[in-house]
DNA sequence: AAGTCGGGGCC
DNA sequence: GGCCCAGACTT
């Protein structure tokens, strides 16, 4: 164990009393509001998650509103967050905390870690800050600020990694305080050991640093390779009936945006013409289906949105369709409907112009 | 152990 | 363009 951990943590909790920001859940030790401020927080950044948390303890101020809610409207209100598993997990978890555990969550580590969608971090911060559990929360600051402070080159990504560092974390944990530690401690790498070009020459930590000493901060931490990003060719077809309506299905089964809605879906291999699209006999079903008369191309350039390990080109394709389409919504219910963002865009443009 | 899962902000 | 974000789950 470095023997200034008693320093570091003294530091690290002065620091974190005068420079930390004033969050809505901080200051709370209901394991409700911790628990779904960090489910929010997960891979999200506090500026894009506090509105959403905002949003959430209004419409449900208690587990109990939270489990009482469908699935679809959890969704509905998380839409545009991301990583939408993390919702279902939450309604999930609310369901079972009710409904088996009488609306009281674990009271510690152990029990906790066993909710749905709580992993070790998450299972740690909230032990740690509502029952004063000593758990040390590793997240990407956590990995940052040690992997550089005490010159730890271990890939944080590596099963090692997430064991040497766990570890390091635990011993350097302030025991008397572990849930002011821990948030200072992340607090400190988001507001200031940040990854790109942080303030050194002004830190609390620079006389012992080990990455600033060997000229290692811009090397720190390690991580392991570079995600491979495939290439997807989407084509959604926008049905506009006569009186209206048009055609949204729910994504099921595996992969991306599970349980959001969207029009229905024709991928390819590669960007198509109209003359191609129509030789697809997924598309002559639907024409078939819907009795579509006409179809034609909304964006002739492809909208690229990226996700972290895809890109999708994505065509609208416009087709008019008989009065009668069966199971069509009107449209303007669509707003109702929780839909991936790159839906929403074109929606916000093609039905409000 | 490696893949998968979003969207946005920053450089 | 690439990287990262108060990670967890699946295979």
């Amino acid at each position: 164990m470095p023997k200034f951990a008693p320093f570091f943590a003294n530091k690290l909790t002065s620091w974190y009393l005068i420079h930390k920001r004033d969050l809505p859940w901080r200051g709370s030790d209901n394991p409700y509001y911790i628990w779904l401020s960090e489910i929010i927080l997960q891979q999200t950044r506090v500026a894009q998650g506090l509105p959403y948390y905002l949003k959430f303890v209004e419409a449900f101020p208690t587990v109990e509103a939270l489990a009482n809610a469908s699935e679809t409207d959890v969704l509905k209100l998380w839409q545009g967050l991301g990583y939408y598993s993390r919702a279902r997990n939450l309604h999930f978890t609310a369901n079972y905390i009710v409904n088996t555990c009488n609306g009281v969550f674990p009271k510690d580590y152990q029990g906790l870690v066993t909710l749905k969608g709580v992993g070790d971090y998450t299972a740690s911060a909230i032990a740690s800050i509502c029952y004063n559990e000593p758990t040390a929360v590793v997240d990407g600051n956590v990995y940052r600020v040690l992997s550089r402070v005490f010159g730890v080159h271990t890939p944080i990504n590596s099963t090692q990694g997430k064991k040497e560092f766990k570890s390091l974390a635990q011993q350097l944990l302030d025991e008397s305080q572990p849930g002011t530690y821990n948030q200072a401690l992340m607090e400190f790498g988001a507001r200031y050991c940040v990854p790109q070009n942080p303030e050194c020459s002004n830190c609390i930590f620079n006389d012992r640093c080990e990455a600033y000493k060997t000229n290692a901060v811009g090397q720190l931490p390690v991580k392991l390779k570079k995600r491979n990003v495939k290439k997807r060719y989407f084509n959604y077809i926008v049905i506009l009936s006569e009186n209206d309506k048009t055609l949204l299905q729910k994504r099921t089964g595996k992969g991306i945006w599970q349980g959001l809605y969207e029009f229905p879906l024709l991928e390819s291999t590669s960007e198509i013409n109209e003359f191609q699209l129509k030789e697809m006999n997924a598309f002559q079903e639907l024409a078939k289906k819907h009795q579509l008369s006409e179809i034609t191309l909304y964006n002739e350039t492809s909208v690229i949105h990226k996700l972290s390990h895809q890109h999708l080109y994505t065509r609208f394709w416009i087709g008019s369709a008989s009065e009668k389409i069966t199971n069509s919504i009107s449209i303007k219910n669509v707003k109702e409907y929780a839909v991936p963002v790159l839906l929403q865009n074109f929606i916000t443009e093609f039905f409000s112009s």
